[in-house]
Order: structure tokens, then C-alpha cells, then sequence
DNA sequence: GAGACTTATACTCATATTCAGAATTAGTCA
DNA sequence: TGACTAATTCTGAATATGAGTATAAGTCTC
């Protein structure tokens, strides 16, 4: 083996450690959890308390269960009806002024199924994404909202205090909302939403008294709102989403057991926002792997009927390392 | 705006929602603190309790900061002297059987520093994180270490119960420790060691009571072995760091004000554990306009004097979308 | 001061991959 | 049969990548 340098050579042996103080906030699970029907990117979601603003799911942190996700799936499947496939860790919110209380820690997971089913808890209801973020569907061109989003932009931009603030919003904009020629990155979502809620163009940024540039009056409601920091955690999971279809195959993961190149691709499409190249599209499946023919038809199509094929799950382990770039040598350098 | 078709149609309006209830765990905050020196990448370890095992430096979730990442650079600077550059979220480990008592909810996070302070919290050190992970290390070719480990992975593979078990175990094995020609993929870094654990080839399979298909003398001790479940956060860590760095440039946040080409690559070199191309690797920092010259020279080198360069950390948001892999049309389908 | 040595930096070239679109095939329907 | 729709197959140009080779600019030795 390798001799490993040390940098330690100067610091004292230690003698003890520093206990972990503990500190016990409130702990909750929550999920955002996707289907696609009808050719959007569906989420589930409840009203939350008080009536009138939809939320995520969420639930208790179960010590019944071995590991946290076990937890979440158990209170999803019994609250909701819905089982879960593909399921993964989004991030932990615990950021003070979620709420007007306390902190309270949520820890967001990301779910996808397969089958929507009608949500059995009352009050449970699947909504397209794009009814909270309706500036991320381009699918169809650049969406209408963002003429009054730009505008507002513009008007922040220009009421920048100084030079140097100015640019700085400018180039913000710009690689956000792609501003000004800019191309439209898809992935990030996030700070989308977060640029929007920190000047004060999203309902929630006057509700949880942020200090913004925008009065309440210029708000633009062209997306619904959600309780408390729910629609963070929402585009949290469509960045994450939309950056992992790009090097893993989950969008099977929201595929039925047998579906055409055509569906697959409305299904990608909708979750990217983006409209796709048919031929390329399948060209990419295909080098991959990724599917076989199940032999069968669909049905009931207008044009020449499409052949179904069924995901192949067994070459997830032996996919190629996801992106490449770094120039790797196996010889000398 | 588009029609956006909803499911819920066949739902009763929802009256009242289920209140979340709250369990409070014990939470706390742990650290993968890492920089460059000597080529390797370093980890800030802690020693922990009880005296033997080393472990990352952890603290508590600070009520007084407004956001989690603030609270622990406050007590990381507090604690070890060390100023924190970039800091992500990592993953919240919950799992029980972390430690032996109940559950606590740990927050792991990744920072990246420029300088390596000597630590001054007593105890504290910088270690090469290929003291955990020597298996991880390619730059040298395929590690030593590797023979051993593959010896008692094939064992396990032909322990195996009946043949689909045995596909199985021979499937893992090629995809994650690149049995049988694979190519190896430095940034399953986390399926590696979880792999190890769950077999019973590392000591801390043993101290968690896994049920393993190794026997506790068969352990391999090739890699060095942490407190509690430390590990497995620095194995995520790694693992996040891996991925990263080829499509975000974070190498820069570990380098210094000014750096030649080479320190760059070695920088990134030592991260991914890969040897690469000098050439090759010059051209995409180059392409990317990542950097400029700074008009200085580095000093004392046996060879011809290398421009010192400066990151463009301006550069960052207009980074072009980092992963294509989606066939986006701008026309027609 | 010349030649050896070391690293930096510039080029080259073959091969993949991606992008965009055209062409062909197979159904349904009037 | 011809119009229409969508599926599927191909093509060619443009880029990106992988693997070297060649040249430049220092230091060091004799």
C-alpha cells in the first residue's frame, strides 16, 4: 500500500472527545410523490390544515420501522392507498420561518408509482406539477406566464441600489429565467422558485414576512401556492427528478409494465418540460439497452400501430459510469 | 395557460386533514470536512469517544441560526478553527442501528476548505480518506488491496444458497467491485462499502450485530474503520464528490488563489481516485472558460514554469446545462 | 555553453456521439 | 385506392472525446 502522508504531526494526541450535545426539534417525513397521467408530471397532494392551500403528504417519523424509508412507505400506503415504487431521499428542511413556529425538521423523499390510484384518504388529490410552476412546461414553447415574470424581473433589476447589486440581479435572471438569450436550463427549478419567493413574487414570501423587494400587490399568482414550504420541497424534487432522467433510468420507474417508445417519451417530456427529438430519442433508449419487445401491439392507435416493450430492468448495475467527463488515461499521461 | 386535466373528480372535498403528528429524536449534525494536501484528499476526523476509533467532528442543531448550514459552520469554525468554503447538504442518516441505542437522526454534510488548518480542538487531524477506502485508489493502477477483497467476494458468490442467489451475488460483484473485467466505476464508492458491511467484511458489520455472511476473523482490516456509522457518511460523501466534480467545478473551491494546470488535475486526480490526461484534461477546464491567467509563474519546478492560473468563479452560472443525455428538439418531432 | 532532463503547452487524428432531418413502413379511414 | 397518421429506419454534418506526438522553456550537470 501507498504511504499516506499526515498532517497531524503537530497536533496533540487527543485525549477525549467533545460529547454530541443533543437537541430534539419536531421530525416529520415528507413526500412528494409523482405519476405521470394524461401526459403530465402528476403529484399527490392534500389540503392541508385550515382548508384552503394543497400540501404534501407527510407523516411521523416511525421508530417502529428499521430504516426511514420503510417508515415513510408504511404511513403512505395505509394513509393513501398508494404503494410505492422507486423511492429516494430529497433533502432535509430545517431552515427556521418555514413555519411561523419553531423549527420543525422535514426530511423530503421522493416517490414515483406507476398507477395513480385514486387517492382513499379524503382530501388526497393528484395535480399536475405545472399547476404550482407554471413557467417550467415548455413542452409546448416558452410558457405565456413568463412575459409577467420577465417584466417583474426587469423592474427588479432596474431598482437595484447600485451598479454592482445590478449586475448581479441581471446576471441572476439571466441564468435562471434565461433572460436575454439566454438557453433555458431546464434543472433548475429551484432557484427558479427561489429567486421568485426572495423578491417577493411568490404568495409565500408575504406570508412568512420575508423582506422583499416586491409589495403583496405585485405578487403574480400564476402559480398556486402551497402550505408552508411545500412548494420548495416540490421543486426540490422536480430539479432532482429532472436532473436524474438524464443518467438513470427512472422514468421507467413511472412506466406501466408494457408501453411504447412513443409513451416513454411523453412521460420524459413531461417530467423535463421539454418536447423531444422522436428519432434521437429512441436512439438513446436503444444504444442503452434499456427495453426489449414484448412481441405484442398497441392498440387502438391513428397511425401504424407501435410496437410494447417492457423495461429491462437487469442492466441498471452495469450501466455505463453515468457522465463522463473527466478525460481518464489508462496509459501514461 | 394549457388545461390541466385533474384526477380527483371522483374524491370527496376534503373536510379536515390529518394533523402530522411529531416524534422527536435526538438530531445532530456531522461533517465531512475535506481538502487537498500531499495529493491526497483530506478528511477532518475527530477521535472519538471511548478513544480507539476515529470518527467526523458532529454537533448540534443550533436553535440560534436561522439555517442548518449556518448552525454548523458556527460550531465547526467554533471547534475546529477551520473556516468552511463551499458546504452541501449530504444525506440525514436514520437508520436504526446506527449506534447501539435508539434512534438519532444525523444530517451529514459535505464542506470543501482551500487551507488545512492545523485543527485546533484536540483530538482533531487530517487524514487521507484512502485510509478508510484504500480500495478506492486507482491512480497507481488497481489497488493491492483489491486481490484480498475479491478473494472473499468470489467466496461469498459461491456460498450462495441456489443459482438465481448466486447471479445475483456474481451481478453485484461485477457491477460495483468491476469482477470479471468490468470497468471500474470510481463513484460507487457507497455500494462498495455497503457491500463490505452487509457481508461482514468490515469490522463494523461485526460491532452492529449484522447478521453476515463473513465471519468476524475473515474481516478484512485493509481499510480503517470509524465510529458509529462515520463510514458510511464519508463513503456518501466521497461518493457525492465523485459525481460532482464533473459536472459542477468544485475541485476549485479546494484550491488555492493561484494554481498551475497540474495542481488542478492532481487535485482532481486525488478526488476521483483515477489517473488522467494531461492534455485532455487542459482542454475541458479550457473550453469551459473556467479559469484565466493570472500573468505569474509558480516557482521552483524541476521543468519548464507553469502559469499560475485564478478560477472565474463568475463563469459558475451560466455553466451550460450540465448533463445532455436528453435528445431536446427545437423544431419539429 | 552544450546536452540531459523535466514539465508545460500546442497540435493532430481517428473514433464516437449528438443533432437534425429525410425517407420508408404499416396501419386506419373515407 | 388515396389520404392521413404515426412508427421506424437511415443519413450526413457537426461536435466531442481518446490517445498520442511534437515543441517550448526552464534547471542541472559537466
Amino acid at each position: 500500500m501507498k504511504e499516506v502522508p499526515r498532517y497531524d504531526k503537530h497536533l496533540p494526541t487527543m485525549k477525549k472527545t467533545v460529547p454530541p450535545s443533543k437537541f430534539s426539534p419536531a421530525v416529520e417525513l415528507s413526500a412528494v410523490i409523482v405519476g405521470i397521467a394524461a401526459d403530465e408530471p402528476q403529484v399527490l397532494v392534500v389540503l392541508a390544515a385550515g382548508g384552503t392551500l394543497e400540501g404534501l403528504p407527510s407523516g411521523p417519523l416511525e421508530t417502529a420501522h428499521r430504516t426511514l424509508e420503510a417508515g415513510l412507505r408504511s404511513w403512505v400506503e395505509r394513509q393513501t392507498g398508494q404503494l410505492l415504487g422507486y423511492v429516494e431521499q430529497l433533502y432535509t428542511f430545517g431552515d427556521r420561518n418555514r413555519t411561523r413556529q419553531g423549527r420543525t425538521l422535514s426530511i423530503g423523499y421522493l416517490a414515483l408509482v406507476r398507477e395513480l390510484k385514486p387517492a382513499r384518504h379524503a382530501g388526497a388529490a393528484w395535480r399536475s406539477a405545472y399547476r404550482y410552476f407554471p413557467w417550467e412546461d415548455w413542452r409546448a414553447g416558452r410558457p405565456p406566464v413568463l412575459a409577467g415574470i420577465e417584466g417583474q424581473l426587469r423592474r427588479w433589476i432596474a431598482a437595484a441600489p447600485d451598479a454592482a447589486e445590478r449586475r448581479q440581479r441581471e446576471q441572476r435572471a439571466r441564468s435562471t429565467f434565461a433572460l436575454g438569450g439566454q438557453p433555458w436550463n431546464e434543472e433548475r427549478v429551484l432557484e427558479r422558485y427561489e429567486l421568485l419567493y426572495e423578491i417577493g413574487l411568490a404568495p409565500e414570501s408575504h406570508r412568512d414576512h420575508v423582506r422583499t423587494w416586491a409589495d403583496a400587490k405585485d405578487t403574480l399568482n400564476e402559480g398556486e401556492s402551497m402550505y408552508a414550504d411545500h412548494r420548495r420541497v416540490l421543486a426540490t424534487a422536480l430539479a432532482r427528478l429532472r436532473g436524474k432522467i438524464k443518467y438513470r433510468p427512472v422514468a421507467f420507474e413511472l412506466m406501466p409494465p408494457a408501453f411504447t417508445f412513443l409513451q416513454l417519451q411523453r412521460a420524459v417530456e413531461a417530467l423535463a418540460g421539454l418536447q423531444l427529438h422522436k428519432p434521437n430519442f429512441r436512439r438513446v433508449v436503444e444504444s442503452q439497452h434499456l427495453v426489449e419487445e414484448t412481441g405484442r401491439f398497441a392498440a387502438e392507435s391513428p397511425g401504424r400501430p407501435a410496437r410494447l416493450l417492457r423495461y429491462r430492468r437487469e442492466v441498471l448495475p452495469e450501466l455505463p459510469a453515468t457522465v463522463t467527463r473527466l478525460p481518464v488515461t489508462r496509459s501514461k499521461r
